[in-house]
Formats: structure tokens, sequence, C-alpha cells
DNA sequence: TGAATATATGAATATCTGTTCATGTGATGA
DNA sequence: TCATCACATGAACAGATATTCATATATTCA
């Protein structure tokens, strides 16, 4: 937006759509668990002393945004970030929280 | 995030907070609208077509995030992002988006 | 094939959120 | 001071959303 022109207004309908998933706790802490590592639901689920219904429903969220990627092996499945994009945008977050 | 610790818990419900405020395309029209330039509640409202209440809720929750910032001029009250931080999270946001 | 394990999914529910309508507040100018 | 303009705010309502419970699907191993 710098010196660009203003964002059509369909990217910026996609734009809340983004975000909107980036403003659930239980979605960022489950982004920030598995940011260095590959984690199956169950691993997480109890990472955050959350169900594992929960924890799965809230991965399809992520999986349908293309924020996590994941890979079957054997009965488990394990989930990590899709890219370093993510974490960008966290960190950069996180950077306006503590300025 | 990177070589970074987890964030504290409380910091992430803090950044759950941060992104929903981005989370919604109103006030993502608002803050690209007030980018470039101060404006004030009613021009705001015009430019995107919608009722100067509605804006003016939004813009109360911008404020209360310190995400714009306002100036009185007569009866008219100017809003503008509060800092480039603002920009450059939707910037990052349209990056992903068009990737 | 059947039991056990890991994950996904559907339905139900309680909570949250954005918009609208009506009204309140503050500033200007006659 | 009164009318008008610009903005803020409260209440109410409709739509969205996160969690839970129950159950389905898929894989492994005996």
């Amino acid at each position: 937006m710098e010196n660009r022109n203003l964002p059509e207004l369909d990217v910026l309908f996609d734009l809340a759509d983004l975000f909107k998933v980036f403003g659930d706790s239980t979605r960022l802490r489950i982004m920030c668990t598995i940011s260095n590592e590959e984690m199956p639901v169950l691993a997480i689920a109890e990472a955050l002393g959350m169900e594992q219904s929960t924890i799965s429903h809230q991965l399809r969220v992520l999986r349908q945004n293309k924020l996590v990627r994941s890979r079957r092996e054997g009965k488990q499945i394990y989930y990590t970030l899709d890219d370093d994009h993510v974490k960008k945008i966290i960190e950069m977050g996180i950077d306006h929280i503590l300025e």
C-alpha cells in the first residue's frame, strides 16, 4: 500500500479471511507449537492441554487456508507450518504488540 | 519465533486479539482508505458506501487497538493510521495471498 | 478379519461480533 | 442560546464461530 493503489475489494475480503485465521489463540498456539517441528495431532493436543477434536477442527481450518501441511506416517498425521511466510506474519504481529 | 522461544501464552492471546482486528473487511477497508491521507469519518463512510455509525463503531475498535489516531479540527475528526507498522502487516498479508 | 489406535467430521450449543436504528455529545455559527 | 452538523454510543438482532460430544474413517497389527 505504500506506493501501491488501494487493494482491490476482493483482495481485501480474502485478506480479512486470512487474518481471521490468525485471530484465534488456539490456532496461533497450534502454529507456534509446530513451527519448529512436525507433530502429530495428539501430541499437539497434549502440548496445549486441549481435546483432540478441537485441534483437529482447527487444523482443518489451517489446512484449508494453506497455513499448515500434513504428512501421514502410519496411523499418525504429522503437521507443520506450510512455509516461513506464516512465521513472519506472526513475528510481525508480536513486534507490534511488544513495541 | 525463528530462533526464539515459544511466545508466552498471554502474548499469544494479545496477538490473537490484534489479528482479530485485522480480520474484518470493513476495518481493513478503513485502514487502506486512510493509509495515505487523513480523513474525517463521513468521508470514510462515503468512500466505502457504508453508514456513518458503522464506521464510527469500527474506528473505535481501531482506536482502542492503537491502529489509528485521530485529530479534531472543528466539527470534524480526522483519522489516519497510527504508524507504518500497520501498513506492513497488511502488506505482508497481501503478499501471502498473492504468492 | 477384528481390535485398537489416530484422526476427521457432523450436530448441537453457547458465545462472540458486525450492523442498524435511535439517540446522545460536542462544536460551529447565526 | 438555538439550530445544525459531525461524530460517538447504547441496545438489539442476526449471523458467524469455537468447543464439545458422539461417531465415522483409516491404518496397523495380531
